[in-house]
DNA sequence: CAGTGGTCTAGACCACTGT
DNA sequence: CAGTGGTCTAGACCACTGC
C-alpha cells in the first residue's frame, strides 16, 4: 500500500520522511522547477497519512525555500533567486529604482583541463575536461564585472558549437533550456584582492586597486556541482548588507 | 475571559495574533532573554485557543529565531547569535580550529554630539547627546579591528563613570547586566575603503591599503536602536561565505 | 462551481528532562 | 514520576483561483 521509497527510514517522523520524498522527486526532475507538486489531498491519499502531516512536510520545504505555495492554485517548485547574491550589491538599479539584468557579453568559450580550484569545486579529476567561458558584464551605473565560468564538459556537450552571440544574458535559464541542467542552490565566497594589470584593464580601474572577488559554486537540486565561476569587480562600488538575529 | 491586548486585530488569524502577543511580552522585558515563556498548555488556557494554534504561533517565532524550543524543558527567549556577523570572517580561529572571543581594549569614552551617521542610525536629534567609545580588538591571527561605538546617552547614563578597565570583553552582556538594555537583532553593512593614515597606523597596515568597513546598528527586542558601531579591519584577512537557495 | 491551500480545533500518544 | 515539547490524526470551515 505504501508509496514510500526504499531509503525511507521508518524511525524518522512521517513529516520528515515525506519531506525527503518530495526533495527526491524534485532532485530527480520528476517534479520540475516552476511546476506544481501534487495537491495536499493527493499526497494524503498516496502516502496514507493525515493532511496535517502533509502540511507540516510542505511547511518545512516552503521555509527552506524549495517550494512556494499559492492559495487556490497549488504548491510550486521554486527556482532559487539570486537576490541575496553579492551580484545584487554592485549597483544594479537604474534611476527609477528598478533592478535590471546587467547586459553581458561572452568573450570566449573553450575546452580546458580544469585549473585546481575549478576541479575541486566541480569534483572533476585532472583527466576530465571542462568548458571555460569568459564574460564581461556591465552594470547599470557603468561598473563592470569580469567573470570566468567553468562547466563540466560531460553535462554540457554541444555548448562549444553554439555561437557566442546566441548565449542568453542569464545563464541559468539557458542551462536549463539547452542542457536540462537546473540550478537549485549555490555557495558564494567573497574576498578582497588587488587588481592585476589585465583585470584592471578590463574593469577600467588602476592596477593594484582593490577588487572584490566572488567565487560561486552552483549546484543542481541533487547537490551535484554544475558550475564554478569567479567574478571580479571594483571594490569601490561594492556594498553588502546582512541582518542578524 | 480573553487575555488579548488592545491592539490585537480580530481579523487576523489567531496564531498571528498570539505571535504578536508573545513578541510584545518579550519586547517589554516581561519575558526576558534566556528565560522560558509559559508552557503551551498554559498559553492554551490563558488565551482559550487550541494547542495546535499555540504551536503554530511558537513555530513561526522559532523560525524567525526569536524563540528556541527544548523538549522536556520549555521554550526559551533566544539571544541573537552573531555567527553570521562579518566580524566572524576575520580569521578568529586558532590552530585547534576553535573560535575564540577576541581580546579588546577600550581606548576612550566620551560624551558627544552625534555625528550624522550615528544620529541617523540611533534616531537622535542633534540636541540629544551620545556616548562614543573607541576600541581596538585583536584577532587570533594578530590582525586588528579598530572600532568606534556610539550609544544613546539617555539609555546608558552612568556609563562614563565606569573605569575603562571594567568594561567586559563582550559589550552586549555588559549592556544587559549594567543598563538593562538587551540586544535582539542587528543589521550590518559592509563596504570597502582605503585606509587613511591614522587607521593604517592603528591596524598596522600601509596607508591606502584596502580596509573592510563594517557598520552595525544593533536593536532591542522592540526594534529601538541601541548601538551604532563602525569597525575597520585590513581587507587582506577578510573572507565571507554565503549560501543561496 | 469545483478544487486548491489557509486556519483552527480536540485529543491521542510518544520522548525527553528534571526531581 | 510529573511536566514539557514532539508527532500525528481526523475533520470542520474559510478564502482564493480558475473555469
Amino acid at each position: 500500500m505504501s508509496a514510500w521509497k526504499e531509503g525511507s527510514d521508518a524511525r524518522l517522523p512521517l513529516y520528515q520522511r515525506l519531506r525527503e520524498e518530495i526533495m527526491d522527486r524534485i532532485a530527480s526532475g520528476e517534479w520540475p522547477p516552476g511546476e506544481t507538486i501534487p495537491t495536499e489531498a493527493e499526497l494524503t491519499r498516496r502516502y496514507n497519512i493525515a493532511v496535517g502531516t502533509v502540511r507540516r512536510a510542505i511547511d518545512t520545504l516552503v521555509n527552506e525555500g524549495l517550494l512556494e505555495r499559492s492559495q487556490g492554485r497549488g504548491t510550486f517548485v521554486r527556482r532559487p533567486d539570486f537576490d541575496a547574491s553579492f551580484f545584487r550589491f554592485f549597483r544594479q538599479v537604474n534611476a527609477a529604482g528598478q533592478s535590471r539584468v546587467p547586459t553581458s557579453r561572452i568573450l570566449s568559450a573553450s575546452l580546458q583541463t580544469p585549473p585546481p580550484a575549478a576541479a575541486k569545486a566541480l569534483e572533476l579529476t585532472e583527466h576530465e575536461s571542462c568548458i571555460c567561458l569568459e564574460r564581461l558584464r556591465a552594470m547599470e551605473d557603468g561598473s563592470l564585472l569580469a567573470e570566468k565560468i567553468w562547466l563540466p564538459a560531460s553535462r554540457f556537450s554541444g555548448l562549444l558549437e553554439i555561437p557566442l552571440e546566441q548565449f542568453d544574458n542569464l545563464l541559468y535559464p539557458f542551462y536549463e533550456a539547452r542542457f536540462g541542467q537546473s540550478i537549485g542552490s549555490a555557495r558564494e565566497t567573497l574576498t578582497i584582492d588587488s587588481a592585476d594589470a589585465a583585470t584592471a584593464d578590463m574593469l577600467g580601474i588602476a592596477p593594484r586597486d582593490p577588487v572584490v572577488v566572488i567565487e560561486r559554486t552552483a549546484l543542481g537540486y541533487d547537490r551535484t556541482p554544475l558550475e564554478y565561476r569567479c567574478s571580479m569587480g571594483a571594490a569601490a562600488t561594492f556594498r553588502y548588507q546582512i541582518e542578524i538575529s
